[in-house]
RNA sequence: CGCGGGAUAGAGCAGUCUGGUAGCUCGUCAGGCUCAUAACCUGAAGGUCGGAGGUUCAAAUCCUCCUCCCGCAA
């Protein structure tokens, strides 16, 4: 099977995030019949808990896609509504939502996934974060057939990208999303052939990347200058890491290393918007304090002078 | 009506409570010092204090309404 032989074969989409939006918009633009897209349900959220449409909720509209959000997939309705649509592949990415086998049974060449960690390490929710988090080197994207189980399906391909020091999530992120593009029409072009090739995933090497909650980005100082450097870029620019200040929340955006090896109290800030870790220091390069905009260490204190010898929590 | 912070020179802030010629740290420009400099010295330019009404002899400051920006939470 080739992409044109997919042409009139019905696709339906599940994704929510800007990770996978790059996948959706591959599709759109190769043509291909996105019968339906699900998407995570408009939820009131942001300030003034105004209700908002996902990204993809709002390009499939855009595109005339017809757009479907259910809650989970518990309910018979949901699996039966599903196999209306007569879908004849699935694919997933960064769609939040479990998928039950009821469902993986439904489409004839079932669902496939774009899952942004070279699998089994990574498995689950945060891999970009906690590929950078972990130091490692290289990350990657993983194609794969769905099974059950959380990211333990059948790999059909798998390329990696490399992760510099200076990487941060918000990089990283659009650069696996367009690989996850790439590598998912590769794998259209002869469906049928790459799923006969997928391999068991080696169970050696598989860790799980835990769900981000804001308290997890707070930034612990006695840590050392490297480690909370890679906490920086992990969350960079969102959820993004914060600390304390007299009470005032800060979100570190950029970093660099000022000193690797002093010890002086943890969250001292020394002089122009250096701050003393566990082991060495960090001079930060962009923050935003809570109700202000984005602006460089350097101006922060700046406007705030007697901040100098005070110290982050 | 989810909770909260903010708008003052190009940047970051103070001043607002207690109304009385708008200031600080930088940046910019000019000049000086120096072998030299991101250092130092001297000087200058640059603001209708987010907007509109109101109170007052007088409003950045007090009252009313509006716009825009942002943090939390979900």
């Amino acid at each position: 099977m080739t992409i044109s032989a997919m042409n009139n074969k019905s696709i339906i989409f599940m994704g929510t995030s800007d990770f996978s939006l790059k996948s959706l918009v591959a599709l759109h633009e190769a043509r291909l019949n996105v019968a339906g897209v699900y998407t995570q349900a408009p939820k009131p959220s942001g300030r003034k808990y105004k209700i908002q449409k996902s990204v993809v909720h709002r390009f499939a509209e855009e595109k005339n896609i017809p757009v479907y959000c259910p809650k989970n997939f518990k309910s018979q309705e949901e699996i039966e509504f599903f196999r209306s649509l007569k879908p004849d592949l699935a694919i997933v990415s960064s769609y939040g939502l479990i998928i039950p086998q009821s469902l993986l049974d439904v489409p004839p060449r079932g669902f496939i996934n774009i899952h942004a960690s070279l699998l089994p390490r990574w498995r689950g929710a945060s891999p970009i974060q906690s590929s950078i988090l972990a130091g490692d080197r290289e990350t990657g994207i993983s194609i794969m057939k769905m099974d059950a189980g959380i990211d333990t399906g059948n790999i059909i391909s798998m390329k990696s990208i490399k992760i510099l020091p200076e990487t941060t999530y918000g990089e990283l992120s659009r650069q696996l999303g367009d690989l996850g593009a790439t590598m998912l029409l590769e794998t259209l072009d002869d469906l049928e052939a790459n799923l006969a090739k997928s391999q068991k995933q080696p169970e050696e090497g598989a860790v799980y990347a835990p769900k981000i909650s804001g308290d997890s980005c707070r930034i612990n100082w006695n840590d050392s200058a490297e480690n909370i450097l890679r906490h920086i870029k992990a969350f960079s620019p969102t959820p993004a890491a914060w600390t304390e200040i007299k009470d005032v929340r800060l979100k570190i955006l950029d970093a660099n290393i000022y000193e690797i090896n002093s010890r002086q109290q943890s969250g001292l800030i020394l002089e122009n918007a250096v701050v003393a870790c566990g082991i060495g220091s960090l001079k930060l390069l962009e923050l935003q304090p809570s109700g202000k905009n984005k602006m460089s260490g350097d101006d922060f204190i700046r406007g705030r002078q007697q901040l100098i010898g005070c110290v982050m929590k």
